[in-house]
DNA sequence: TGGTATACTTAACAGTGTTAAGTTAAATTA
DNA sequence: TAATTTAACTTAACACTGTTAAGTATACCA
């Protein structure tokens, strides 16, 4: 009688196969050069059976890239915890945030930068992972403020001051890699500890 | 014997024919949805003649890029002039640069987003535009630093990183305007007086 | 064993960027 | 003025793309 739950369990793992592979191909060469002709070679169907899974191209995407996106979530939410150096876990925090971004530039790029272009007024709706992400920063915000650390700025604001300041740096790396930057590690860390700076009480 | 002449110039006009129109379908319609037959349509010629004009389709994009850029320089440049207090500068530059990416979002987006990802390693490279919006920030930072306003930082990497923080939030606005941002002008004034405050003496 | 629903494939459509070859018209030369 | 060269532009095609309608085979259930 189990036929019905095997079936599901198949289909589930197809599921799974397709999105592996299309976020391999993905991350390593790029959404726009990857088709879905590409991906259906990778699995060893054909290209239509993905059709039966995913509503198109940038759905499969989505689906790609909402794990790693939880990853981050996991990521940022771990250092929130440590509240004793509330400075210390937003410096890292923003750090994780950088180089989560540099690690799937792809995904991030379609969650913060296409998405938005296609489904106006989504990604930060209620409850949707960037919004997840931002109260998270928002949180660590007020923590610091709380302990005194900060003086005493408008938590929204602030947070989403410091949200611009990284998502521009890790925007800038994705999108400029030939660029003369001075070193990587060291314009992260600048942007991160002028913004703390220009913060402290 | 001005028959070359003429000819140059017709061929200079139809090369402007071109960027106009395609500069217009990328920005009302999008890069990826604007194709080399509908910008031969609007101009009323073959899809071939672009080719002898530009050597593909980003190089196209490149070409109408520079225009916005070199409109960028011009309202950023207006304010460079006063040296007496460089950090004003500094701050009214800045809010120049994210209101310029306001009112103008999809040249702006194009150029910053859309543009490095077709055109990968260029855009950015010695003696272009870009370069010398940069390199005029840089100069910025330079006085600020000579004239002590700034403490001793790292004139190349400080750049850098007020560059990211106007291109975050900048794109954050334009990418997210459902969001419920604090205020428009409150935030893009706590991004650049947040990093200005942590680059003081 | 016969019928049905499910899983998957084939073949095609309408579109893309791009190029090799061909045409037309203008400028130059004899 | 007539022939020739040259430049500008077009036609037709190639090799792709995302996507879908229609068809096939297979596993399940009666």
């Amino acid at each position: 009688m189990g036929t019905k739950e095997r079936r599901a369990r198949e289909k589930e793992q197809l599921r799974r196969q397709i999105i592996d592979a299309a976020r391999e191909l993905f991350v390593s060469e790029g959404y726009e050069n990857v088709s879905m002709r590409k991906i259906a070679d990778k699995i060893e169907y054909s290209p239509t059976v993905i059709y039966l899974y995913f509503k198109d191209k940038a759905d499969l995407l989505d689906s790609a890239c909402q794990e790693t996106l939880l990853g981050l979530l996991d990521t940022v939410e771990l250092l929130k915890r440590d509240k004793s150096d509330p400075i210390e876990a937003l410096r890292k925090s923003g750090r994780a945030y950088v180089e989560f971004g540099l690690e799937y530039p792809q995904d991030y790029k379609l969650t913060f930068v296409i998405r938005p272009q296609f489904q106006k007024g989504l990604g930060l709706e209620e409850g949707s992972v960037g919004e997840r992400v931002f109260s998270y920063l928002r949180a660590m915000v007020a923590e610091c403020v709380r302990q005194r650390a900060f003086r005493q700025v408008d938590v929204e604001t602030t947070g989403q001051a410091l949200w611009s300041a990284v998502h521009g740096v890790t925007l800038l790396l994705i999108d400029f890699p030939d660029f003369p930057w001075t070193a990587t590690d060291k314009l992260i860390d600048t942007v991160i500890d002028t913004m703390i700076e220009g913060l402290k009480a």
